[in-house]
DNA sequence: CCCCATAAGTGACCGCGGTCAAGTTTATTT
DNA sequence: AAATAAACTTGACCGCGGTCACTTATGGGG
């Protein structure tokens, strides 16, 4: 591993995360374009692609941050009683998700990077889901308010999959007024959960 | 709706489909360049897109069907009586899909595009694998080899979305030796499907 | 304080998907 | 057969992500 990045280098990139950030809070992360990141941040193309590889890197971290924001709140919630709980529960990073198909495609490309790259912000992310969805698993199965029989991480790898599911289904029927990802979920869930 | 097509059209539409094919099975879908197609075929490279829309379209025709006839093979086939069963009728496919992460893309995006398009022939081919689903659970069901618990179409769907996460988890975890999709698939169909 | 290895940044350049006003071919009408 | 409308094709051009040989700034050792 290199030496420690110089303030230089940390300023450029701090000041490359923000400009981004601007752009996607104002127009939508499909608007983003490097070459505007670049000009607003007053760096070369360059400088963007030797700090974060590719446009999909810097996604990754701005995005990844904020899906660990909605995990965290998940977290520090009182641990769900049903599957419509856990649905409730899920529904602001679904809707968060849901606004733009770039960021669903992106998480679940970047959904399981296996170490390799440190700073991996989604793939921490991820983990860190499917760690809680056992730990609520295996207290709903203790106090027998879902059914005993399968094993937690089977059904958390389940849960994230029904969890794609709702939210590529949604995506495709983009126009006709279907209702919200974490409504769509419910059904799957109880199927999945109850005996 | 406008007229027939002329012969001329028809054949130059046949030509790049031909030479498109031709390129996907000698170098892989992800060396397709609409560049080398139209040059290949002998044509400009605005009649590509007037055909095709984009070069998603293309691929779309072409890898629509070939999915089509790993699903004509699965309607086929024996009716499964198991999930491991199922999960061993729908290998073929996987296999297929799993081979480039760009055909997995393309048709979880094209999946749903209901209705607009014409010769959407991915669509066409979900809705039929969908189908396919149904019966079988339903037969499954009435011979008491799964559970009767929970409606065909809502099983069905889960199966595509088991499907779509295997794949994508598949493709997560690249590098490392994981077993083939259909393999991975076996323990979340008993799970769902034996009560 | 100056040197210089190396970290950091630069911008001309490329590849490739996609557009569109203009040109050519085909079918139809008189 | 000539005129005309519509279908079809053309290729120069654009946008934008990504590369890389080169220049410039930084900070630890002499």
């Amino acid at each position: 591993m290199g030496r420690a990045p110089q303030k230089r280098r940390l300023e450029t990139r701090a000041k490359l995360l923000t400009v981004a950030a601007e752009i996607i809070d104002s127009h939508g992360v499909s608007a983003l374009r490097v070459e505007d990141v670049v000009a607003q941040a007053g760096v070369a193309k360059g400088t963007f692609f030797s700090h974060f590889g590719d446009k999909d890197g810097l996604l990754a971290v701005i995005l990844g941050a904020r899906v660990m924001r909605y995990i965290e709140d998940m977290e520090d919630a009182p641990a769900p009683s049903s599957p419509a709980e856990i649905a409730q529960r899920l529904a602001p990073l679904l809707d968060f998700i849901s606004q733009d198909r770039i960021i669903f495609d992106l998480l679940l490309r970047y959904s399981g990077t296996t170490g390799a790259e440190i700073e991996e912000v989604v793939t921490e992310g991820f983990l860190r889901q499917i760690a809680l969805f056992i730990r609520w698993i295996t207290n709903m199965q203790a106090k027998g308010q879902i059914s005993q029989n399968g094993n937690p991480e089977l059904l958390a790898e389940g849960i994230q999959g029904f969890l794609n599911h709702v939210l590529a289904t949604g995506f495709c029927m983009e126009h006709s007024n279907t209702p919200p990802p974490s409504k769509a979920l419910v059904p799957y869930l109880e199927q999945w959960l109850l005996k």
